[in-house]
DNA sequence: GTCTATATTGTGATAGAC
DNA sequence: GTCTATCACAATATAGAC
């Protein structure tokens, strides 16, 4: 849909939806102002509008990219001729790194989420995300006997939970329990990887 | 601490109190104007600044009553003299009981919770939350054996994560899989309740 | 305690010069 | 394309009448 290719070409526009990006995603819809996000730009306010007729149209464009990554298009993994366990493994470790290496998104999400449903779940419809895919695939499996007979739903949102909820509440969990020390947590959560897949693996198998 | 014993007396400054809570809690510190809590306590702007000096101060009183229900006190359950897998029974749905009840709460807590975390960890350690209790008792249950050897750190996140992130992701996940019918989605949480708790006891039994 | 009126600053957005 | 200047309005907060 979206043309990623020319991304690295800083052109003003690149500029200014890289700025919006940061504070959007940092502070809200609602927590950030025009005037923060041209001076992240370093550019003036009016070109905001310039390029993006209105806050919210830029708001909406930073959404699209945001809710890619926090229920990201899993096919590749997916569709792989691996076994189950592995794909899940597989599939937890790399959703862990996209979220770690974008550490404000989860929350962001979470919060525009129950201010604006509506506006989110069409946001979620145009993002070509698909949750059947994951479904087929695991029904296909319980048919084959290669695993218990589980609610995929309750599956899916055990995965989701797991991997998502560190990183939302980070800033807390890390307070309480590692000192405030990034590498710390980082290392846990490293950790972790192999922690939630194994979990999830577990409470599926036969 | 706070004396909640007379919190049904509907002064007005009780009135200011609820309205705020709910103008809050669903659209974020700022989401929310003064004049929306006055309208939505029926009384003029000014008296917020009357009764709450600023809109900061107002918050915090709002913040300190959300945390509670994210993080709540679990003395009671804890300390009982049950088996600790019934424990953690009850533990799991008692806490999703609250949550459901109080379903804007998590979403609300981890955006605040990002956007000023000092702030938020102040008002978590003034709030007598103890995570020492839990952990305590269950290093004691892995010396006696009756569970297998765990780093109560990543048992207490699958927890709070299992728990919170439906509530929280509720108003998406229930218009994908549940075709946002509310009463769908409250007899899945009510499943959920016994889900959660034989996850997480199948995943520290010996 | 509760109101009206007002001060002050910040907001999203547009017009128009260059 | 990029800037300055400005509009119309909303925000928090305070002063003062009753």
């Amino acid at each position: 849909m979206v043309n990623t290719t020319v991304s690295h070409i800083h052109s003003t526009e690149q500029k200014v939806l890289e700025a919006a990006k940061k504070v959007f995603i940092q502070n809200g819809m609602e927590g950030t102002s025009m005037q923060q996000i041209a001076d992240e730009a370093g550019i003036n306010k009016s070109l905001l509008h310039y390029y993006f007729r209105s806050k919210d149209k830029l708001f909406d464009a930073v959404f699209g990219y945001a809710i890619q990554h926090v229920f990201p298009r899993l096919e590749g993994i997916m569709n792989s001729d691996e076994h189950i366990f592995v794909k899940i493994e597989r599939l937890v470790g790399e959703y862990m790194k996209m979220l770690m290496e974008n550490k404000f998104i989860p929350a962001f999400v979470l919060h525009e989420l129950n201010r604006n449903p509506d506006r989110i779940f069409q946001n979620f419809k145009n993002s070509g995300i698909n949750p059947g895919i994951f479904v087929a695939q695991f029904v296909e499996e319980i048919k084959k006997g290669n695993i218990r007979r589980t609610d995929p739903r309750q599956l899916i949102i055990n995965i989701l939970s797991l991997c998502i909820f560190p990183i939302a509440a980070r800033p807390l969990i890390q307070r309480v329990f590692f000192e405030n020390n990034d590498m710390t947590y980082d290392h846990f959560l490293e950790e972790r990887k192999r922690v939630v897949a194994d979990f999830i693996i577990q409470s599926i198998k036969n």
